[in-house]
DNA sequence: CCACCCTGTGGAAACGTTTCCACTTTAGCC
DNA sequence: GGCTAAAGTGGAAACGTTTCCACAGGGTGG
């Protein structure tokens, strides 16, 4: 019925020559007579011939295939990232196999064996902490090249795109210092598993010392419904002058946005709220988010040039850090701070802060 | 300096036996004595002998591997269906490779024929129009299985998952009906491109048919800065009775609210917005987006394992679609119709539209 | 006690490539 | 016109695996 896929004895024997000189014309690796170049294309394109990816790969060694390994897709900073990589990888040939290890570092490993069971020519990867990695472990040991991204590993033996989170956080703080937040909060999923969360609040702080003013405080918080309130309720308990809370990445500062108004309080005429990454959707809503825009997009497809390039080059792609621009993005979010009074009350708006906390809308 | 990766045939070499038997043993796919048994299995340990792929696969004609075709992550509900899909083959032992196509059909093609030069051993896609599609045309000559998700496809003959978009629209059209909209207008971006668009506008459209109402009024607009107001600014000239907006998805639901308030009406105060989806930042923002939840992860993870299960009986995955639940949820962006005059003031607020229009908030 | 059948075994072919190598042929040059 | 060099060519090995097959040995049933 169905003729079986062509190979290429197929097309040598159509085109009444040897196999050695179809491999040569197809891949114009060598040379051959015109008159046998155009007998080959001929055959070949009446057989619909295609290269069977398994012998070539077996004999190259070679998959042109890399992986890709990321936390989740859920959030939408990775899945940009992921589609830079696609597209850039597709340029120059080369496929993307897609793993995910939701921040556990068990998954994590599991996932690079498959990965590497595949063959995979390279790795594009952001882990959950760079420094003591396994899977970092696992890439060396195997030699095998791979660039990291989000990630701003301290080894500088290392090849990683990202942005310079401390900076982006200084910016942050600066620009809250500057509309007169002076106490500040950093929120954060998750904080001891995220070396990005720790560099923001690290950049963060420094403007807050810089300064001489309080520490901003740290909120960890996690996903349990109900949780962030909890914690913003303590937070205002505890340090009822915070006028505005910088939180780790855009979903967050959503969620904190939301949680804030059930609390009764709003954004930002009450608290201003400032995110991280830039994610399309924190232009959508109202406020509007004030945020990092990182360019994600950009940070997959460059990870991807840099490893595919070394990659046709056999070797390993640069060590070392490469940091893509990065724009603070004045969102409504953020406004100048509401003059408060010692026990946290906003001087303009003097309602019971206290009843308001009890009484959360719905 | 490094040893090179060791083969089967190391194995056997320090088994002291042949190379089937290493096999054998490897893949318990054939008899061994007990004894060959541990030596093979403690040689493989020793060497940390991991198969090597390409041989295999070239062998078996498997690749293990399944290709992923959909048109953007940037969209979270291709994200989360992706990550399903990816979940759900790596329980099965298999890998996901991953092409976008950006609504395109020549990037379609494009992208189908790697995953084919990929040897995939089969594919879970989404199409822009899943009849006349040259993919799912060039995927039956090629006799690759294959499994649809998100669309809804009328031929009876091939494999999908995805929810009932007639039905749901029917939902949100009854749902509008029964809170006074008697008056409503369906938004999609590249109405001509989705089959999902027209299906929703189908189910949405027939309420109010049945209703002996208005057809809703089919708002096609771009993604052009602007157009989306420019657009509703034309819809309330021409029909200022509108009270509600039905998006064809959440992002551009989200879209439709702030445009919205740009053009000084409030959602849902003077106009509801309904969104499809059920991303998850639809609960985050305020107004919370009413909205269809649809199980978009499940999809992507039900599609995988149709497909899977069939490639190892070595068939297709059955025909016919399956739909899975989906669920209205009601959002603060959906409420009661405000009364509205013949000139499509809200009886209720009696500000001047007009004026509010020509004077957009910043 | 012999024929038989299981179990365990390893050699070898096959999968579809690429590429080395050795063999033509042709052209170039004195 | 002979010599060499280069260009064109195909055979065959190699990549690492699976699996067919043939064969050895030892138990069983007649």
């Amino acid at each position: 019925m169905l003729p079986n896929k062509p190979t290429i004895k197929d097309v040598a024997e159509r085109a009444g020559c040897g196999i050695a000189t179809v491999s040569r014309v197809l891949n114009n690796s060598g040379p051959a007579s015109v008159a046998s170049r155009v007998r080959v294309l001929a055959a070949a394109e009446e057989l619909g011939f295609k290269f069977n990816e398994f012998g070539r790969s077996l004999k190259s060694q070679r998959s042109k295939t890399i992986g890709v390994l990321v936390p989740t897709l859920s959030n939408p900073v990775f899945a940009d990232a992921v589609q830079g990589i696609q597209q850039a990888a597709a340029v120059h040939g080369y496929d993307v196999i897609l793993t995910c290890a939701d921040y556990d570092q068990m998954t994590e490993q599991k996932a690079l064996a498959t990965l590497l069971a595949k063959q995979v020519d390279g790795v594009v990867l952001t882990v959950s902490s760079p420094e003591n990695s396994k899977v970092l472990q696992v890439l060396n040991d195997n030699n095998i090249p791979h660039c990291l991204i989000f990630n701003q590993p301290t080894d500088s033996g290392i090849s990683a795109v990202g942005v310079d989170n401390v900076e982006a956080a200084r910016i942050v703080g600066q620009k809250l210092f500057e509309f007169g937040h002076l106490n500040a909060a950093f929120v954060a999923v998750q904080f001891a598993k995220s070396d990005r969360s720790a560099d923001r609040y690290k950049g963060f702080a420094e403007i807050y010392a810089k300064h001489n003013l309080n520490q901003p405080t740290l909120l960890e918080v996690d996903y349990a419904p109900g949780d962030l309130e909890l914690a913003l309720i303590d937070l205002f308990e505890k340090s009822p002058s915070t006028t505005a809370l910088f939180a780790s990445n855009d979903m967050l500062a959503l969620a904190c946005i939301r949680a804030l108004r059930s609390l009764g309080k709003s954004v930002p005429e009450d608290i201003s709220v400032v995110g991280f990454d830039g994610i399309a959707v924190a232009d959508l809503v109202h406020p509007k988010l004030a945020t990092i825009a990182t360019p994600c997009h950009d940070m997959g497809s460059k990870a991807a040039q840099l490893l595919v390039k070394a990659l046709q080059k056999n070797e390993k792609p640069p060590a070392g850090v490469i940091s893509l621009p990065f724009e603070f993005r004045c969102g409504e979010s953020l406004s100048i701070a509401a003059k408060k009074n010692s026990d946290g009350q906003a001087a303009t708006r003097p309602s019971d802060l206290s009843a308001t906390q009890m009484q959360p809308n719905k």
